[in-house]
RNA sequence: UGGGGCGGGCGCAUGAUCGCUCCGGCCCGCGGCCGGGGAGGAAAGUCCGAACACCACAGGGCACGGUGGUUCGUAACGCGAACUCCGGGUAACCGGGGGAAAGUGCCACAGAAAAUACACCGCCGAUGAGCCGCUUCCGGGCGGAAACAGGCAAGGUUGAAAUGGCGAGGUAAGAGCUCACCGCUUCCAUGGUGACAUGGAAGGCAGGGUAAACCCCACCGGGUGCAAGACCAAAUAGGGAAACGCUUGAAGGCUGCCCGCCUGAUGUUUCCGGGUAGGUUGCACGAGAUGCCGGGCGACCGGCAUCCCAGAUAAAUGAUCAUGGUCUGCGUAUGCGGAAACAGAAUUCGGCUUACAGCCCGCCCCAUUUU
RNA sequence: GCGCCAGUAGCUCAGCAGGACAGAGCAGGAGCCUUCUAAGCUCAAGGCCGGGGGUUCGAGUCCCUCCUGGCGCG
């Protein structure tokens, strides 16, 4: 609730990033994929996905941070490799961003 | 060889590296190390049946719901097996199954008529009465028309469905009125645990469809569901309003209702406001799996041996790479590229139903060819 | 996870225990009225009743099954 009442959204294509400064060591990861996708094996496939890729290329992402995942319909990556370069993408930027927070 | 029917099985494999989760052991302070396990045939839909838990262990009556050939199997079932009858198919095989002579309702349109076999159209007019003609031994006889009484149910363009079928005899016309064959009903005998089958005799036609309409018969069913339930901890508050009631009894347990039973008094219910929404257990040894032997046509059962085989809690079971296999596109070929279904445990089992790329195995039927 | 409901015209709903009853209102279309618009009046169009099987002579209705959408729980 804290991390979307106040956090910095990054849509990209097929999800939004939504991520908030903490005070712990480390970043913490939350998913959220809603239930219009349909099958129980679609929606599992996604969230390993998104974790694989934050487990490999932990750097691309916000430092110190709650950072929410929120899938859309029309998510369409069906490989670490494809998700990882679309991270990059739209985060890059977003690291400028981060330090205007 | 081609086509078809039935049954069973697999549903990528192996290795390396990095992760997640559970169990056991060790250092035992966080944490880490070692070893082991980690989705399915449907885990799905939640359509049935159970186990288990709680509700006074549930008593009686009426409702209500379900099932429906027979006999087995099973903890139980609406499931399965074998047999039986009916229907479909050349066949292997597939699909279906109580009762319509206990009663009630409904059967549009069309049709004479839709359940009572009557009325209507129609057929006959032998018999009885009357009319006309011919004849006469004056008693009557013969012929004709009409259709009054009367007889009849053969035929009647319909419809999904029409009151046994067909043939012969019979008659004025006809009719199971009579007969043969077939169908039907009843009885008897034989075989079978039984559904039922086979054979015989008699009756002389009684019978429309619909019970996935009400219903009748037989059998079964108390309700709610692991968010059931048990324990621990924490937090907030013993707040405000309304209704009913304080032993002639509110309200609840307990399902739809009634009876009966139990609980029951600064109480119960509803609304407003406030707080917590954590952990343990239930919860992973079971109608358990695999193999062998035995019984049974079979579903299945019995015995012995071996094994322990997912337990997450916003929810783990993953990612990358390599090699090999399967299918497929291009190519003479080495080869290069692509594809791999349906789908993800949540209290647990037994079924049913639905989804499913590709592949394997067995048995059977039909047609064709060769010997 | 467990337990329940609903699906009919573009939208909101009727449709009794199976038969020419597939209907109402709104919206949209055409016409009349009006100088024009709104309102009013008239007219027609629009549906395989969520999909597929079955029972029946006949199914929107009865039975089974699948799909889609929604609700409740401590």
């Amino acid at each position: 609730m804290l991390v979307y009442r106040r956090g910095k959204r990054l849509k990209g294509s097929g999800f939004t990033l939504v991520f908030v400064g903490n005070e712990l060591s480390g970043s913490r990861l939350g998913i959220s994929v809603h239930r219009v996708i349909k099958g129980a094996v679609r929606r599992n496939r996604i969230k390993r996905l998104i974790r694989e890729v934050f487990r490999l290329r932990r750097d691309l992402f916000p430092q110190q941070c709650d950072i929410v995942v929120t899938v859309s319909p029309d998510f369409r990556f069906t490989s670490t490799g494809s998700l990882q370069t679309a991270v990059a993408d739209l985060v890059c930027p977003g690291i400028s961003c981060r330090h205007e927070v």
